[in-house]
Parts: structure tokens; sequence; C-alpha cells
DNA sequence: TGCGGAAGTA
DNA sequence: TACTTCCGCA
């Protein structure tokens, strides 16, 4: 210990003699040189001077504690205190406190100890620049992802033409460094610490050049030598002896560890990109919101220039990119245009659903093909991987390919190549039957599972009242709760939920494999889903791209369980945004407008009525019956049902349509709204049916529900506190005729129960948006227009009871006809 | 040992 | 903003 924090401490420890500043600065040209000798030496592979971000350098002003981590790292006398260890990217402290006293040398905190750096360590798991590796004692890991991309993410738009010639500091460790052992190490898709494995010893060098305040004389090159040696030799490097209690012997499928002897890291930029197909990429549309332009450039160049070393090649790695929407180095020259966002929501669809990938990755690298571990053995990795695109497409197995090329790579391009074409189609069956994965969503930090078992638990739990407003609201909370998905613990209900909504039916979308869910699964799915406008909202308040991306993904995850109901064609919301030449720097906008109209459209009788205390269109959400939850108290007019009067449209026969105590009424509390298993979805012969159908239709009706429930509670408060007295005169008898129908269910605690409620269960209510038909709900909001109209002159002109019991009645045969109508047409459905 | 909130600091 | 410091909790 003492012997390498004596080797550190040069390096890590303010010069005595200097000043704070002056030792930064110090630092600083040093690494400055030291960056451009790098550069000179190794032909455009070293490091570039931009590429360090001042920040973050060893010298610098504010010396971030993940570059210390990683310069410690990096020292191979250093190893014994830190180094790394396991899997990608992870590391494992074995002298905390040393570490922790390095640390505070370089940051002149004297004070500092293991539990002030492991807290701010832990701050990194919030910006997924790090997190813990469970189990093991000071053990965490890196995410290179973000930690390079965030830190440098004008790696594109250097003066070098906007090529970085060369990686960040990629935290490669070194010689104990290791790539994935196993090939699942490589698949897992949860996995976002992936180092590169095919740029592994590109980028090490690239980290040794960039940190170059190496005490160690060994030269760049003979570090290349080294990834050379230990990776494609599968560890037959010449360090074992510092491996510092780390393996490096473990089995490395294939060469994956490293350069083959063709990519020699010393090879210059275009050697190395030369082992893909397409060549050396760089930029060919100036206008492109792309980074590289998604279009074949005249070199027919689709590899993303910016695809540093640093940069993984397994899907894991490219979890992050930059948002081309937010990041401010797309915004110039950022055009929205139907292709665009047409190949954007492939890749993002594609990615996300299969790797938990930013479908950004796969804009910034239309070229990149994710090497298939499994195929290494078959012959050349890179040979491998750049056929298993071709290969994993024939192929539906998701265990013989976990790894498939992501097609988002080619949904891309504007080849006009008729391959292309067909993989854009919906149809192309094939090609999207190798994206049957099971969606696995990233580990969230607690925080976030906390969240999310919040979020969970108040939907299930639920109050109705308060949990749908503060989602539609979108709440912070429960945007937290709605857009995470859920980690294993929680996965049986929430990603399920998301996949089975999702799996309904959006062509062209790749076929995620969709465990059958069960109709409490689909009901939570709904929950959660009423939380989506706050991911909408939500994105634009991530502190960086990375979570937003992280939402952003969440989101697409979700996305196909709420098709926008307006969606030219009825297909999927993807499809909606496919077909629509929708400028929207945002797909999500398209559904939230469309959503917000729907919901204007749906608010406006609804709430007009509600003031009135009249007429009110009840619904609740299914959730809220099936869970027991009370109809939210919140809203005076969510009434009780008033039973329609016997129709012989067959309506009332059905169960739970003008029974309030269908299902999951309190007795004594506020009426539910019924459930109506008439109406209901999967629980009555009448819905099972379209049970799948009417999942996402159940969403979009809770979020009008809820806003009625918000709009009802604050416009009632002010404007029925005058009708309400009115109200409650007349609720007595009419209370009383209902009840001798034998019909009304619930308690009369409402005031809105006197109302000539018109109760629709909301089933009902979605059946009515089922059919997706204007007429329709024209029709309907017609008929709630007359019968607002024939309450309004049975509440406000009448209030003799008998009247009102017309009145009632007439309202409930137009209900009837109208419902019958409907109904009628939704059998279509 | 690890987590994360809270307040403070530069 | 990126920690640092302190602390309670598990």
């Amino acid at each position: 210990m003492s012997a390498s924090h004596e080797i550190c401490d040069p390096a890590l420890t303010p010069q005595p003699s200097s000043s704070s500043s002056l030792y930064c600065g110090s630092l600083i040209r040093i690494f400055v040189s030291l960056s451009v000798r790098s550069s000179s030496l190794t032909a455009g592979l070293a490091f570039p001077d931009w590429a360090y971000k001042p920040e973050s350098s060893p010298g610098s002003r504010q010396i971030q504690l993940w570059h210390f981590i990683l310069e410690l790292l990096r020292k191979e006398e250093c190893h014994d205190i830190i180094a790394w260890q396991g899997d990608y990217g992870e590391f494992v402290i074995k002298d905390p406190d040393e570490v922790a006293r390095l640390w505070g040398a370089r940051k002149c905190k004297p004070q500092m100890n293991y539990d002030k750096l492991s807290r701010a360590l832990r701050y990194y798991y919030n910006k997924r620049i790090l997190h813990k590796t469970k189990g093991k004692r000071f053990t965490y890991k890196f995410n290179f992802n973000k930690l390079v991309l965030v830190n440098y993410p004008f790696i594109d738009m250097g003066p070098g033409g906007g090529v970085p010639q060369s990686a960040p500091p990629v935290p490669t460790g070194g010689p104990h460094f290791r790539f994935p052992s196993t090939p699942s190490d490589v698949l897992s898709p949860n996995e976002d610490l992936r180092s590169p494995n095919l740029f592994s010893a590109v980028a090490r060098r690239m980290a040794r050049g960039s940190v170059s305040d190496c005490s160690d004389g060994t030269s760049v090159n003979s570090e290349i030598e080294e990834g050379i040696g230990g990776g494609g030799g599968g560890g037959g490097g010449a360090n074992s002896e510092d491996r510092g209690g780390v393996p490096r012997d473990l089995p490395v499928p294939g060469g994956f560890r490293g350069l083959p002897p063709s990519l020699h890291p010393r090879l210059s930029h275009d050697s190395l990109f030369r082992v893909y197909p397409h060549g050396r990429p760089h930029r060919v549309d100036p206008l492109s919101p792309f980074p590289v332009s998604p279009l074949p450039g005249p070199g027919g160049s689709m590899m993303g220039p910016q695809l540093s070393p640093a940069l993984p090649m397994t899907p894991g790695h490219l979890n992050y990119t930059p948002s081309p929407t937010l990041s401010p180095m797309y915004s110039s020259h950022f055009s929205f245009n139907s292709e665009d966002m047409k190949r954007y929501l492939q890749a993002h669809t594609q990615s996300v659903y299969n790797y938990h990938l930013s479908p950004r990755a796969f804009m910034h690298y239309p070229n990149i093909i994710v090497p298939q571990p499994q195929r290494l053995d078959k012959g050349h990795p890179l040979h491998a991987s750049l056929h298993s695109n071709h290969s994993s497409s024939s192929s539906s197995s998701s265990s013989q390919h976990p790894l498939p090329p992501p097609p988002s790579a080619h949904h891309l391009q504007h080849h006009p190549a008729p391959q292309q074409q067909q993989q854009q189609q919906p149809s192309g069956e094939d090609h999207l039957s190798s994206f049957k994965f099971k969606l696995q969503p990233p580990p969230l930090g607690k925080k976030h599972r906390e969240r999310v078992m919040n979020g969970t638990s108040t939907a299930h739990s639920g109050v109705p009242s308060s949990s749908f407003g503060s989602s539609a609201s979108g709440t912070p909370n429960s945007s937290s709760a709605g857009g995470n998905a859920p980690s294993s613990s929680s996965s049986s209900s929430s990603s399920s939920n998301a996949s089975g909504c999702h799996s309904s039916a959006v062509p062209g979308v790749p076929q995620i494999k969709v465990e059958p869910i069960s109709e409490s699964e689909s009901e939570e799915v709904e929950v959660e889903g009423i939380s989506e406008d706050e991911s909408f909202s939500r994105e634009g308040e991530e502190e960086d791209f990375g979570d937003e991306e992280d939402y952003l993904d969440e989101d697409v995850f979700k996305t196909p369980a709420t098709p926008s109901p307006h969606t030219p064609g009825g297909g999927g919301l993807l499809d909606g945004y496919q077909f629509t030449a929708h400028h929207s720097p945002h797909p999500h906008q398209h559904y939230h407008q469309t959503h917000s109209r729907h919901l204007q459209q749906y608010q406006q009788p609804a709430g007009a009525s509600s003031r009135r205390g009249a007429a009110s269109v009840l619904a609740s959400p299914l959730a809220s019956s099936r869970t027991g939850n009370h109809t939210p108290s919140s809203s005076s007019s969510a009434g009780f049902p008033v039973s329609p009067k016997p129709e012989p449209l067959d309506l009332e026969s059905q169960p739970g349509f003008g029974n309030g105590s269908a299902g999951g009424e309190r007795s004594g509390g506020n009426a539910s709204v019924p459930s109506s298993p008439g109406f209901g979805v999967g629980t009555g012969s009448g819905g099972s049916s379209s049970s799948s159908k009417c999942i996402p239709l159940k969403l979009r009706f809770k979020r009008r529900w809820s806003e009625d429930q918000r709009m009802e509670a604050s416009s009632e408060e002010s404007d029925d506190k005058k009708v309400r007295g009115e109200e409650q005169k007349q609720e007595t008898p009419r209370g009383e005729e209902e009840r001798g129908k034998g019909e009304r269910g619930g308690s009369s605690s409402s005031s809105s129960a006197g109302k000539a409620t018109m109760t629709m269960t909301p089933l009902a209510m979605m059946d009515h948006e089922e059919e997706g038909s204007r007429d329709a709900e024209s029709r309907s909001r017609e008929e709630k227009g007359k019968i607002e109209i024939y309450n309004n002159n049975s509440n406000s002109s009448s209030p003799d009871p008998a009247e009102n019991s017309v009145a009632t009645r007439r309202v409930s045969t137009e209900l009837h006809r109208a419902t019958a109508q409907l109904s009628l047409e939704n059998k279509e459905c």
C-alpha cells in the first residue's frame, strides 16, 4: 500500500510549493502537451485535446472523482489499492482508506475518508456514471458510455472535421481491464457498462495517452501490444505480473477481448475502421440532424465517425448517445422530417426494445454492427460481427442470436436498396423476428425502484382521485413511477404490462416477446400508463441526456400501449408516427397532441355537465372498481349510478349496467361507479372479446376520467356550491325513486347523487371510444348534450321531483338509445 | 457496509 | 455543478 501510495502520490497530491491553482494549471499544461504528443505519435489515434474535458482532467481545477478513479485504475502502481476486477468497468477498491486519502490529497481535502468518497461515488449512481456491484465490497462499476459521452459530448464536433480520431479517456483499466468473459456478459441487455471490445486496446491506449501523466514509462505502443496480447490472444499479455490479483486468464471467446492482429490499435483510424464494410465514416450531409448522415455518403460510409474506440460494440455500449434533439451540438442543424423521424422511431423502438439502447446511438452509428460472441468461434470475430446482421435477421431464435444487430442501423439509412425498403415494411416479419426478446428493463436505482413501487402500489391500492389526478397532472412522483420500467421484483406486473400493451399490434415494431398478461396485469398497465403524460413532460426535465434517454426509452416501452385513437389507419402509435409527416421533434408529441385533443373533446361535455351538476357522464376506471378502490371522493359529481330505465335494448340485462353494486363498491362509502361487466373488458362476456383491444382505450379513458375528476373537483368547488343546494333538495326524492327501482347501489353521500345522472361505466365509455369512430363519438357527444339539456331543465327549472323523474327517464332513454347504437357499432370493433 | 437525505461549499 | 460533510437507517 505504501509503495503504491508513494508511486501514486506525486501525481495525486498538490505540489507543496505551489498553490492549488498553479498545480492545476501545470497539470493542465502537462496534459495538453501530452495529449498533443500522443496525437502526434499515434497519427490520429491519439487522444485529441478537445476530447479531454478540462474539468475532468487530473490536474484541472475540479477533477472529478470518476476521473480520479480512472486515473488510479490506469496506474498499475495503484492496483493494489484499486483495480479493475470482474465485469466490464467493474473495479474494486482494495484499500478504501488509501483511495480516499489519495482523493483527499488531490482535492486538498485531508479529511477525506472512504465514507465521504463513497458518498460521492454514490452520487454517480443517479448520474449513471457508476453503480455499485452488489454483493461485492468496495466494488463499483463504471458506465463507460455515460462517462464518455456525457463528459465528451462534442466527441464528433472537434476541429478535426467532427470526426474523432481517438477515444476519450476510456476507463479501460490497463492490463486489468477485461472484456466480457462470457457471451452472457456481452448479451446482458441490462448491462450498460460494457466497455469496448473491438477497440479495447485502442481505447486503452487512448486512455493512457490522454491521462498521460503515467509514471510508468510504458509507451502507448507497449500498451497497445499489451492490449493485443492480452485481448486478442485471450489473456496472453505480458503484463501478467501486474494483475494485482485480478484474474486475467478468464476464458475469452474468440479473441473477443481485443483487437485481432489486423486491427492493431496502432493502426490509423482508417485502418481501424476498415474492419467495417463501409469504410471510414464521414459526415455526408451537413444538414442532417445526425452527426453522421444516414444517407449513404460518397464513400458509402455509414459508420458513425464518432464511433469512438471508447464506445463499445456490444449493444450495451450503445446505451447512451446524446440526443439529436436535445444536444446543443445538433440543435443548430436539426431538421425534423418524417423520414428522419421514422428512422429515429424505428431505431428507437428496436434498440430500446431489444437492448435498452438509445436509438440515438444508432442514429449516430447507423452502420454499427453488433458483434455476436456466439459467432466468434465460427471465425473471425469481426467477420462474425460484420455478418451478424444478416445471420441474425434470418433467425428468430433469440437464444441463438441474443445480439441481433440493431436493424435500426439499416433503418437509418436511406439506401434505396430493396433490402432497405423491405426492412422498412411492417411486414418484415422475418426481419423482426430476431427481436423476440423479453424486455429487461435496466436496473433501477433504489430511488427509482421505490418510486416505481410506490407508483404501482398507489395504482393498486389506489386512491383513484389522487392517483389519477396526479398522474394526469404529471407530478414528479407519478412521473417517476410511471416512467421507469420495473426491475425484476416488480416486473411481473409492470413490465409485462407494458409489453402486453405494446404487443397489441404495432406493425413495424420489433416483435417483443410478450408474455400473456392477466387481467390484473393489464390493469396495472393501465394505471401505469396513466402517468404516461408525465413521461412526456418529464423528458425535458432530466438532468442529462442519459436520464432523458432512459425515460425516453421507457416511453417507448410504453408507447405502443397507447396508440393514438385517431392515428390514421388505426395502426399503432408508431405507425401513426411513421406514416404521418409529423414534424415533431419528439415522437410523443403526436400522441400527446392527439391525446390532448381527445381530452378536450371529452372534457368539454363532461366538464360542462358536471358544472351544472346535471347529467354527468360518469365513469370510473375499471381498475378502480376492480381493485376495490374508492371512486374519487373529491368529485361530487362522481355520483351514484342511476340505473337507466329499462329499455328494450337489453342493455340493462347486461350485468353491471345500471347496477351500482357490481363490484368494488364499498358499503357506506362514496358510491363507487359501478364496474360494468356488461361493458367490461375481460370480465363480462361482452367485453372479453375485445379485451386486448381495449386496453389502450381504457388507458385513454382513464386519463379522461381523471381529467374529469380534476376538473370537476376544481370547478365544482366554485360553481357547484350554489347548485349543490338545489341538487340536494332533489336528491332525496329521486334517490328514493331510484332505490325503488332496486337498481341503486352505493350510499347517498354524494351530492351528485340527485343529479339526473347518466351513469356510464368506464367500460361503456371505453366502448364508446373503442370503435374509434368519430361519428360515434360525435353522436355520443350529441347525446350527452341532449341529456345535459334535459337535465338542465329538470334541475334548474323543475324542482319538482316528478318532473325530474320524467327528465331522468328521458335521459335514460336517450342514453340507452345512444349506448345501444354505439354498442352495435362496437360489435364491429 | 451501503444507502441516501440534507445542508453546505467552492 | 460536483462534490463534502454529516447523519440516520438498513
